[in-house]
Order: C-alpha cells, then structure tokens, then sequence
RNA sequence: GCGCCCGUAGCUCAACUGGAUAGAGCAACUCCCUUCUAAGGAGUAGGUUACAGGUUCGAGUCCUGUCGGGCGUACCA
C-alpha cells in the first residue's frame, strides 16, 4: 500500500518542474490521530523549501493530480501544515485480509533481499564457561535479527566464531588440574585468576571418573585437562542454545586463520601498503590513516598476535566466502575493537560497508527488586540455564528482545516469573490460545462447507475495522525491525495487534451470531491468530493453542 | 582527559529514523465476571522529554555546551 501511495504521489509530482535530485523521498506514515486518516505523506511540507510555496498550496496541487484507485483509497484530504491524508477503502481492507488468509504462515515475507547471502556472527563466547544472561541477550538478538532477515528474503547463515587456544583457555585448564588434583586429595589452590565456577568441580570429577589418578604425573600440565573441558563446555553451550531455539549453521574456529596462513599473508599485504610497520619488537598497524589517534598492536614482541589479527583475517574469510553482507553483534565493551576491524578489511581492498554491527548495552538483572552484578571468571554469575529453569526459554528470549539493542536492558526476574498480569509475553500468547479456544468451539458447533468462502464485507464493526488494519500492518513491520535490526519494534507491533484483538473480542461476539456473521468473524480471528503466531516464530517464541 | 552509548510519567520502557494532541506496562485509585479463557476490559491520576542555547514550516528525535549515569580508552579477549 506504501508503495502503491508512493506511486501515484510521484505521478502527481510530474507537473510540478523539478529535477530527479530535487525530489525528496515521499515519506508515507501511519498518523498517530485515527482522525488523520490511514496514512500520510509529508511530501508538500518537504518540497515547500524547494519549490518555494507555500505547503497547503502544493498539497492543493498534488491532491488536484492524483489519480488514485477508487477501490484502494476512499478518501484524499489535505490537513494542518499541508499533510496528505488517505483513508483506505473498506473493499481494500477485505481483499488483504483475504490475503492474509491465502498466505497463512507466509503473511509478512518479502523479497526485498532475495538473492542476499548475509552472515549473522553472534554468541561467538570462547568456551570457557557456561552461557551467562549477558550472552543471553547477544543470542536472542542475533538469532532474532537473522529470522527477521530471513522472512525478508535473505539467505541467512548463523555462525559462532570461537578461540580455544588463548590464555584464558590456558587459565581453564589449570583451574580444571587443580580441581582434579584437590578431587584425588592433593593439597592445590585454583591458580592466580583461575576460573572458580561450580562446573569446573563437575568437570573434573568427570576426569577423575574417567582416568582416575592417571592424570596426576602427567607431564603435559594443560592439555589433558583443558581438552576434556572445551568439549565438556561446548555441550553445554550448545544445549542452552538449542533449548532457547537457537541452532548456529558452523562453528568457526580462529584457529583456521592461522592454520591457513592468512595470518601471514594479511601483515605481509598492509606491509605492502605500508599500513604495517614494526617498532619496539611488535608489529603495528597504521590506524592512525583512518582516523584513530593511535596506531594498534597487531603482533606483540612476544611474536603473538593480538586478537585484532585474526578478527581481521576472519572477516576477510567471510567476505572471501562470498557474502554480500556480514552482521556481527556484539556487547558494548567491544565497542572500540570494530572500528580496526573494518580499516583492516578496508585496506586489504574490501568494501567496509559490507560489515554491519549491532552493538547492544549490557543486562543488569534484577532479583528481589535489587540489581545483581556478574562475572564470568568469579563464580557469582547467573547462568542463562539458571534463568531459564526460573523463567521459561519463551519468556528469556521475550525480555531480551523487547528493548531497543541500544539501551541498558533491565531483566526483572521476579516479574518475568509472574505468570499473569505483570508479564507482557503471556499477552501475546493467551491472545492466540484465546484465538484458537474460540475457533475450536466453533468447529464443534457448527460446519461450514468447507467451500464456503466468508462474506468479509461484514466486518463493519469500528473494533473490526481497526483490528483488519492493525493485521495489515505487519509485512511493514517486518521490514522495518529488519533493517534497523530492532527485535524490539516487532514486539510494540505485535502487542497492538493483541490489544486491538482484545477489543474486536469484547465488542464483537462469534458463538451464537448469524450463520455469516460467524463465518466473517471466525476468519478474521484467524488471521489475526495467524499474525500472532507468525510473529511469536520470528521472536522464536511459542504459539500456544491452550494455556 | 578523550571516544562511544544513554537520560522521556513514581518504576521499566515505546514513539514508525524530523511530523499533527509524547504512548504502553507495572505501581495507585474507581468500576466490570449467570455470555466464546477476568492470564481480560472500561476509566481516573501521573510530563517544562535532565538543563541551556541553536538549526526550520515543525525537535523527544539533528547541532553546540553543561550536568548526571554506563562502557571503553592494553604489546587482555
């Protein structure tokens, strides 16, 4: 309909003489008063600078040249400053809510980015330790945003990009040693900095379950400790995953960029370019050049390089495997890390734009009305699992997709724990279960032909009207929390549509009308349960029939 | 010090990327269950959008400054 709006206003824009690049974009929006109609345009108001005239007498002039279909709009009128109002007309309502039910499951996706491969890098934790509630909220996001991308046509990877060779890694198996040795008596401490969580206990009792005291004279201090738990880790990483509906196409390990010498071959290439110098025994590249005050460490005097090498290496290696566009997302604290990432692609001859980042804030959880403050390395961490048992995996992924990426999220466990009133996802699903409750009963009492198609045109009710519109609403929805990669305005959405199907169910009753009426009013709930539950997957929420 | 993000109702947050009278949910108060799920609904109250300027037809949204909070600012990841 946007798109429709669009075309017949640039139309109209021809008689007015003006050159490609002096039309703005026409902006189409829904008004927040119902009195302004269905959609709006604020074109006149933005071309008033350019051509000069007044706004009210453009609008005038564009309304005067449109040619609009009467089946589409009802009405044009011109409003306030010189807002273009259209309302849209009843039969057009009815033919999209047909719709709707003809596309079933498949309401709401586009092909604006048919053809795109795009790549979601995302969770991307080393396994050091179980899934905590702040790698939560980068799951759901990311998981979330690459649905959204999917049901607008993109072919969409999900990948978790992952070191086990590091010092921490290093740090986990020392810690997993001393927990062994302190299972088989010895007398040992957890090293400087070691990892105190509970489940190192677990895995080592694994160890000493398995081998015994073999492992005690071992020579090799680290590896047969630190193997065991990396696998050990990443089942459970996976499972808590899996149960949050999340499932990674690959798991990528750093470790290949090394292994296949792109490591080398990246420094010797901005060396080239004299990008990369050396100076105190490390090497270090030039990002000064694209506008940071200091230049980086790429390769310390140790002859290690830093993570930025290998971040680089691997965003080469995914442009290198052919996708048009990168997504990684990421906590605030790295914020500052990307910006190298994208000059380094930049000078090796990529296009930057290609890696886009969702940088969200961090989680404070609340219990008990006060805030709870967590790190992975000491052992007072709320785990994602922990959450989930306390919570529910639907209600997890809700609080963490409600908020704008942007700002500080708030998890109130005790709300979030509140079956009912206080909790906003069983909004969402008791609209539906109501839904499908209401439709049930109907299938029971009465039989239609299944042939028989619902008169739609009976849907006049003010609450029916307004609930057939809310429905329209959602391919738009979809499209735009896909490009701002905002879960978020998917949820405002779909909790509008509940609350206007909330009104529709206590204005309008189905069970014991007309024959027709039953008919139009059943397919409407339909659709509407349909949104509901198209909406509920993209969250990778539940849909439930019965609660 | 510098960089990024945030500041909206008592609390947690929206506001369609600059549009018309800033909206929800909790919390408070008043009502509504012989009728398809009351896990619901109707209503009342609550605001100088931190502050001060600026840009323009129009600012919560953009620019500058101030104040307050978060995160960075490593040859850690």
């Amino acid at each position: 309909m946007k798109d429709y709006l669009r075309s017949i206003i640039k139309q109209s824009l021809q008689q007015f003489d003006l050159s490609d690049n002096n039309i703005p974009e026409i902006q189409i929006e829904k008004p927040n008063q119902p009195e302004h109609g269905d959609a709006a345009s604020n074109i006149a108001m933005n071309l008033a600078s350019v051509l000069k005239m007044n706004p009210r007498k453009i609008a005038e002039q564009i309304v005067e040249g449109l040619k609009h279909d009467e089946q589409k709009i009802q009405s044009v009128e011109i409003a306030g400053p010189g807002f273009i109002n259209f309302r849209y007309a009843e039969n057009y309502l009815f033919d999209e809510l047909a719709d709707i039910l003809n596309k079933g499951s498949t309401f709401g996706k586009s092909d604006s980015l048919k053809g795109k491969r795009i790549l979601v890098e995302f969770v991307s934790a080393n396994p050091t330790g179980p899934l905590t509630v702040g790698h939560g909220r980068n799951a759901v996001l990311g998981d979330t945003v690459a649905n959204l991308l999917e049901w607008t046509g993109a072919d969409v990877d999900r990948e978790y990009y992952f070191n086990n060779a590091g010092r921490q890694m290093r740090k986990l198996g020392e810690s997993v040693r001393a927990r062994y040795l302190q299972e088989l008596g010895h007398d040992t401490d957890l090293p400087e900095g070691g990892y105190e969580g509970e489940y190192i206990i677990d895995i080592a009792k694994g160890l000493v379950k398995e081998y015994g005291d073999s492992l005690v004279g071992s020579k090799e201090m680290i590896t047969p400790f630190k193997g065991p738990a990396e696998k050990e880790i990443f089942d459970m990483i996976q499972a808590t995953l899996k149960r949050m509906n999340i499932e990674m196409d690959r798991f990528f390990n750093e470790q290949e960029v090394y292994d296949d010498g792109s490591i080398d071959e990246i420094v010797k290439k901005l060396r080239e370019k004299d990008l990369a110098y050396d100076k105190d025994g490390a090497t270090w590249f030039r990002t000064t050049e694209f506008g940071k005050d200091q230049d980086t460490v790429l390769i310390k005097s140790t002859d290690e390089p830093t993570y930025r090498l290998p971040d680089i290496a691997y965003h080469a290696n995914k442009l290198d495997r052919g996708y048009d566009q990168c997504i990684d997302v990421f906590g605030a604290d790295h914020i500052d890390t990307y910006p190298d990432v994208l000059s380094g692609i930049e000078a090796l001859g990529y296009d930057r734009s290609k890696v886009d980042v969702i940088v969200y804030q961090f989680v404070t959880l609340v219990k008990d009305g006060k805030p709870f403050k967590m790190s992975t390395r000491k052992a007072n961490f709320v785990t994602l699992d922990e959450l989930m048992d306390e919570v529910g995996a639907d209600v997890t992924r809700f609080f963490f997709e409600m908020r704008d990426p942007n700002t500080h999220l708030e998890f109130d466990v005790g709300q979030a724990k509140e079956a009912g009133e206080k909790n906003p996802v069983f909004y969402l699903q008791y609209a539906h279960a109501r839904i499908h409750s209401i439709l049930r009963k109907v299938e029971q009492e009465y039989s239609f032909d299944i042939g028989d198609e619902p008169t739609l045109e009976l849907l006049k009710h003010e609450s029916e009207t307004a609930l057939i519109k809310s429905l329209l609403r959602f391919p738009e929805m979809i499209q735009s929390a896909a490009e701002s990669r905002e879960p978020h305005r998917l949820i405002n959405y779909l909790e509008d549509l509940a609350s206007a199907f909330t009104s529709f169910y206590h204005d309008c009753r189905i069970l014991g009308e007309e024959k027709a009426l039953i008919q139009a009013r059943s397919a409407l709930a339909k659709a509407t349960a349909q949104v509901l539950a198209n909406g509920l997957g993209i969250l990778g929420i539940s849909a439930p029939e019965k609660m």
